[in-house]
DNA sequence: CAAGGACCCTGTTTGC
DNA sequence: TGCAAACAGGGTCCTT
């Protein structure tokens, strides 16, 4: 489950592998992807002489910037991981490959999806400025411009606080394993009402916010199930979560068996000790 | 605006 | 043990 994390160690991958790379062809068959249907066969007419510039992110999407002006954005969903094929590295498990990119020097960037979630646009010079506006994208919660006063904001509305973490409009990036293990580290109950909560509960969540994403990025991830490094390699913040996916298990301060429960459709896990 | 459901997908887990 | 049904979940869209 690709979050702000896995994303962010894409990004920092790719941008080592494949930055300044010439694309010699491009190929897909897997007509999902695009949600603009005349790009699959299009796809290899768009890239192929493009140049990748550079590579960014804004919550869980994935920005490459393109000689040409245009700009590759992908999303890898539930099951999505990109892989990097080199001499040196030739990853065994290359299965469900959506998208081959081969480059000059015959490096190859993979996108791999096991359950077609996943979804890659090409836009247009200047076109990615709109492309976020329409889906009202929020500030990314370790950019900058994510301050404790946005949070305030953001937060401060009806519904519980794990929908609103989980709600990309309101904060970008983060997902289901992050918005549980933030909301144990900030001791908030995960069916709190945003608006409910107080300024002191909101400097909670900002900071827990920044150490849990911050720790999930230097874990290189989380590996739960599908989640692979551009390299093949797993991350390890599975190893570290403490209450995702561990019902029944004890809350690592209070010894509490972790409870699960559904908030907005969403299994949930947390210590209903700690957690107020 | 909020809440809930359907949908997209398929590997894995659960239940009989 | 074996099989079918349920589940998992990010995002979008639709209805209530």
């Amino acid at each position: 489950m690709p979050e702000l994390p896995e994303v962010e160690t894409t990004v920092r991958a790719l941008r080592r592998a494949v930055l300044g790379k010439k694309i010699k062809s491009a190929n897909s068959e897997t007509h999902q992807l695009f949600e603009n249907k005349s790009i699959l066969d299009a796809i290899n007419t768009l890239l192929t002489g493009d140049i990748i510039k550079s590579i960014d992110r804004h919550g869980k999407y994935l920005i490459f910037d393109l000689q040409s002006g245009r700009t590759l954005v992908a999303h890898m969903k539930m099951t999505g991981h990109f892989l990097v094929i080199n001499k040196k590295l030739n990853i065994k498990n290359q299965n469900y490959v959506r998208l081959e990119i081969v480059f000059a020097d015959n490096t190859k960037l993979l996108f791999s999806d096991a359950r077609k979630f996943g979804r890659i646009w090409i836009l247009a010079d200047g076109e990615l400025e709109s492309f976020f506006a329409k889906r009202n994208l929020a500030h990314d919660a370790v950019s900058k411009l994510c301050t404790k006063g946005y949070l305030y904001t953001q937060l401060s509305k009806k519904r519980a606080i794990k929908a609103l973490l989980l709600d990309q409009t309101c904060i970008a990036g983060i997902g289901n394993i992050y918005s549980d293990e933030i909301l144990w580290a900030a001791r908030i109950h995960p069916q709190r009402k945003g608006r409910d909560l107080v300024r002191k509960e909101i400097d909670a969540i900002f900071r827990a916010m920044g150490d849990i994403l911050k720790e999930g990025i230097r874990a290189g991830g989380s590996s739960m199930r599908d989640y692979r490094r551009p390299d093949g390699s797993s991350g390890y913040f599975q190893t570290k979560r403490r209450v995702y996916q561990r019902e029944g298990e004890p809350c690592p301060r209070c010894k509490t068996p972790i409870q699960r429960v559904v908030v907005a459709q969403r299994g949930t896990h947390f210590c209903s000790k700690c957690q107020k």
